[in-house]
DNA sequence: CCGAATCCTTTTCGATACTG
DNA sequence: CAGTATCGAAAAGGATTCGG
């Protein structure tokens, strides 16, 4: 994309990532603050990515959203989705009905996180195929 | 969606992804074939994003690597950067020195996902804050 | 229907010691 | 310097059972 050039591809994009890298060593890279840490290690997790996804389009029930992602456990389902209502990214709302049902929605904060998730997403699916490729010849030329 | 409301923030953006979410349901959501699963798992992990971002302005040696990112073990930093290497996003470069010094260096296909990875990154940078208060008060208000 | 609780298996990760 | 090999601890995940 953008000024497309002969030969030597991109490069120039994304000085920003490495030097925020930089700042980030010069206090001494604490862990416990780094935010690629504290929220990419949750959003990067197993399930989380795919039930945000599922939320997209609209609020579902619990059991919608495990219909939707169909090997997920229930156990898993619950872990995560109330990870991230406590991370504010979504919310849980209990209708008194009988038996009762109960709705999780996207938080605006959670609404907010969908476009670099996509990004990130649409990435992966149109480079897969590299991927794939690349692991392939990987394989064939490494030993037993 | 969209009609955009008063007080209703965003809710506008990101429809693709809801709808390639419905794509995938069609096809019965294969686990193996599909890239959140096989790729974002994969970028997700504890070690991956850091060292991708550690390798954004110029290609580094091993041992620069774990320097940048203190409390990885030297297992870690080896497997990581096989995975990379075998997906394809990282070549490596061995100089007949010695003792011999290898270099790693972002492939294009690893520099191409330095672009949306930012994106989640300054995201979650920007974000980190109100996650934090969401925890706290959730933290607050669940039993002991 | 939603979810908590328990048990068990698998995977991940770190510490340590060793090699060219 | 740049790994490999092995071990054990810890975490993640799945299956099952029970309850409001």
């Amino acid at each position: 994309m953008t000024r497309a050039l002969a030969g030597n591809l991109l490069q120039v994009p994304v000085p920003e990532l490495a030097d925020r890298f930089d700042e980030w060593q010069k206090f001494g890279f604490d862990a416990a603050r780094c935010p690629v840490r504290n929220v990419l290690d949750h959003i990067g997790d197993k399930w989380t990515a795919l039930i945000l996804i599922s939320l997209a389009k609209e609020g579902r029930r619990f059991s919608a959203v495990q219909r939707l992602i169909p090997d997920i456990s229930k156990k898993m389902l619950t872990q995560t989705l109330r990870d991230l209502e406590r991370d504010g990214l979504i919310t849980r709302h209990v209708f008194p009905t009988k038996p009762p049902s109960v709705e999780y929605r996207l938080s605006p904060l959670g609404r907010s996180v969908l476009d670099p998730l996509a990004q990130l997403v649409f990435w992966a699916e149109s480079r897969h195929g590299e991927i794939e490729d690349a692991r392939r010849r990987f394989d064939a030329s490494s030993p037993a």
